[in-house]
DNA sequence: GCGACGAGTATTTTT
DNA sequence: TACTCGTCGC
């Protein structure tokens, strides 16, 4: 078997590991995913474990496909029954299947983040709470990260007025989400948690059939996660994680990186590996991405070396607003292609909104593309009131889908039948459907209503469902009606959720709704993104695990990256890793770019300056760095901040004074140009 | 009682 | 831009 000759020595003897926990620890590129995926070859070929006592958990559902696909070249074992997913389908396969010790059925449903949003809106709605004051997506934070910290409703603390209004939602929020046999994602590994934790005779059987558990990415592991990981390991302690401290970037969900940090204190019995050859880039890429992340604190050291030629230099470029760097852009990428594939180039940036620039520029030059994550496809309104409608027809108590299609497409329930509705449920104590079927004895609209779901039922076919729903419905014809640009493009996107369900039935063989539910149930962008021959564009947080010859970091200015909101929140070393994480991604060759205003809307008028990052990088690797002027460089590295000030300059015009140097000189950005003038000059 | 329309405001990353 | 909130016409 060659299998070991892929293999260093280092790795060989990570991957025959035997005896208790694990930690490999070990930087970009060194071949962490592939040490999980040999040792489980290792395992399963060499040591005669059976592929369905291994637990392999990775980051995202893509990632575990690769890892199957990869598994199955390399093993003629069947490895069907191995387990091998996201921490949150390893726990809805484990919360299925243990359903009778679980208050839930074996067909719960997931509530995606629109679903939380919503249900809460109706919960602040009934508990007569303004959005002004309770800011919705605060609220579902405040919940997610209490979650994830296993603090449960009745546990909840509040401090201060506010957030008792809070724990109030928190109690109803729960008790909602119950009663319509739903959970959401957080709920996926608390419930999992709870059932470890509460039942003893699963937790053993759990934590004996599983005697191996590899984790990947252990860095962006959150509190529960790491919980369920101790509890499944109390007496098969072959625990076995990989991962990096410096690529730890989900922070705010709730990951921990004291999770890795701390592993051999959690652990005693531990044993470290340390890979330190890094496969992937040239050493110009890994000398460069070294000296940003090492003005870390919060860091464990770790060498990196690779035998791969110096490379070329990192190259700097910018624009003055988000355009003109796409256009730039488009102009070295046009270069690249000359030799190289569309598909051996990707262009990271920090939020999804900075994509639409880029993607103008590509789009007008004709250069193919694909792009991960933005409005994902099972978000789009169209889908999801149609999926709605699946939903709550297999699972009458789901309120959340109930409530979103009962006034879609318009048919006259607007707030007062819904106010009613829902105080009618709330005093009797029972489900909005129930609520809503006696209210119909006296209420055409809403009998009107209870007629078109039952002539829904009954119909087994998931296809032959859908292609009701929206024949009884009227959904295409009223988008029809439309006629603009806009109803176009959602017909579309429904005739492609046909044709998924229909694919669905065929490949699958399976037809019920519920199925296909499960099934679509924890979908993500970058599982649906496919190597095809395109430019390929994504955030930085999607580009974890990938690997490009050539990688495009676009907006490297402050505010941008880092984010405004990290500043705030003095998150800047997550920031920071962001970045790493970004730089590490390529083998070859590195661009980096920045804009110096912001664009339309909001807050255009604001002036922004190169990154902090960027002066983290040695003008010897960097093209370009010594172009950004002395004035930028001393605004982003010293002086003292201002806000709120502006002067009027009778060559330059009107700019806004960003910071005082020195007590007499102030720093002042003009329509694209940043000056230092002595502060005499205006008074 | 419903819903169209205009005004005003917030502002990230995702399983 | 995109979403919420308040007003007004049907
Ligand atoms: N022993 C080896 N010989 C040749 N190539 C290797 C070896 N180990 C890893 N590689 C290659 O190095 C690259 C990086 O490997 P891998 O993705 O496993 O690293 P990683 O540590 O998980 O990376 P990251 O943490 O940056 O995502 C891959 O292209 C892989 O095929």
């Amino acid at each position: 078997m060659g299998l070991l000759e892929e293999l260093n020595e280092e790795q060989i003897k990570a991957v025959k590991h035997l005896g208790g926990p694990a930690l490999i620890l070990a930087g970009a590129g060194s071949g962490k995913t592939r040490v999980i995926t040999y040792r489980i070859v290792y395992l399963v070929e060499q040591k005669g474990i059976s592929p369905d006592r291994i637990l392999a958990v990775t980051f995202t559902n893509k990632a575990a496909d690769e890892m199957k696909e990869r598994l199955y070249d390399l093993v003629s074992t069947n490895l069907k029954s191995l387990w091998i997913g996201t921490f949150h389908s390893m726990c809805a396969r484990i919360l299925r299947e243990y359903r009778e010790t679980t208050p839930f059925s074996r067909n719960f449903v997931i509530y995606d983040e629109q679903d939380q949003g919503n249900l809460i809106k109706r919960i602040m709605n009934n508990l007569d709470m303004r959005e002004k004051e309770f800011p919705p997506y605060y609220i579902k934070r405040t919940i997610s990260n209490l979650k994830n910290r296993l603090i449960d409703e009745h546990e909840f603390e509040p401090m201060g007025s506010k957030q008792i209004r809070i724990k109030e939602v928190y109690i109803e929020y729960q008790r909602k989400l119950l009663d319509s046999d739903a959970m959401d994602f957080d709920d996926l590994l608390f419930n999992t948690y709870r059932l470890l934790n509460s039942n003893e005779g699963v937790r053993r059987e759990l934590d004996r059939h599983f005697k191996h558990k590899l984790v990947d990415e252990y860095q962006d592991t959150n509190h529960a996660q790491y919980m369920i990981l101790k509890k499944l390991s109390m007496k098969n302690r072959d625990l076995f994680v990989v991962g990096d401290d410096d690529q730890s970037i989900y922070g705010f969900r709730g990951a921990d990186i004291s999770n890795i940090l701390d592993f051999e204190e959690d652990f005693p019995d531990c044993k470290i590996y340390r890979l330190e050859r890094n496969y992937r880039s040239t050493q110009r890429i890994l000398r460069a991405a070294s000296s940003v992340v090492k003005h870390n604190k919060e860091r464990k050291g770790k060498t990196l070396w690779t035998l791969e030629n110096e490379g070329g230099k990192l190259t700097l470029f910018n624009g003055y607003d988000e355009n003109s760097e796409a256009r730039n852009m488009v102009k070295f990428l046009k270069e690249e292609l000359l030799n190289h594939k569309r598909s051996d180039i990707m262009i990271a940036y920090r939020t999804n909104a900075q994509s639409r620039a880029i993607e103008d520029e590509l789009l007008k030059e004709g250069i193919e593309y694909n792009i991960v994550g933005g409005l994902r496809f099972y978000q789009r309104k169209e889908i999801k009131d149609l999926l709605s409608y699946i939903q709550f027809i297999s699972n009458k108590r789901d309120s959340v889908s109930l409530s979103r299609i009962l006034n879609t497409p318009r048919r006259g329930i607007g707030r007062t039948r819904r106010d009613r509705i829902e105080s009618y449920a709330e005093e009797k104590r029972i489900t909005l459907w129930e609520a809503i079927k006696e209210i119909a004895r006296e209420d055409t609209i809403i009998s009107d209503f209870v007629d078109l779901i039952s002539s829904l039922e009954n119909i087994e076919r998931v296809d032959e469902l859908l292609e009701a729903i929206i024949d009884k419905t009227g959904y295409i014809r009223l988008l029809d009606e439309e006629d603009t640009v806009e109803a176009d493009s959602r017909i579309e996107n429904i005739l492609e959720l046909l044709s998924v369900v229909k694919t669905f039935t065929l490949k699958e063989e399976k037809y019920s709704p519920v199925e296909y539910l499960a099934e679509v149930g924890l979908k993500t962008d970058i599982d649906e993104w496919k190597r095809d021959d395109s430019v390929s564009l994504m955030t930085l947080h999607n580009t974890k695990g990938l690997e490009f010859p050539v990688v495009f970091i676009a907006g490297l200015s402050e505010e941008v990256l880092p984010h405004y909101r990290s500043i705030k929140d003095g998150t800047i070393e997550e920031e920071r890793r962001l970045f790493y994480v970004g730089l590490t991604r390529s083998k070859e060759k590195v661009y980096l770019s920045y804009y110096r205003k912001r664009g339309i809307g909001w807050g255009s008028s604001r002036m922004l300056i190169p990154s902090r990052f960027l002066f983290e990088l040695s003008s010897e690797d960097v093209d370009g760095l010594d172009w950004i002027s002395k004035e930028e460089r001393e605004e982003v590295l010293s002086g003292e901040s201002v806000r709120d000030e502006w002067v009027e300059h009778p060559i330059w015009g009107k700019g806004k004074v960003l910071k005082i140097i020195d007590g007499d000189k102030l720093l002042i950005s003009f329509d694209g140009m940043i000056k230092k003038i002595k502060r005499e000059f205006f008074t």
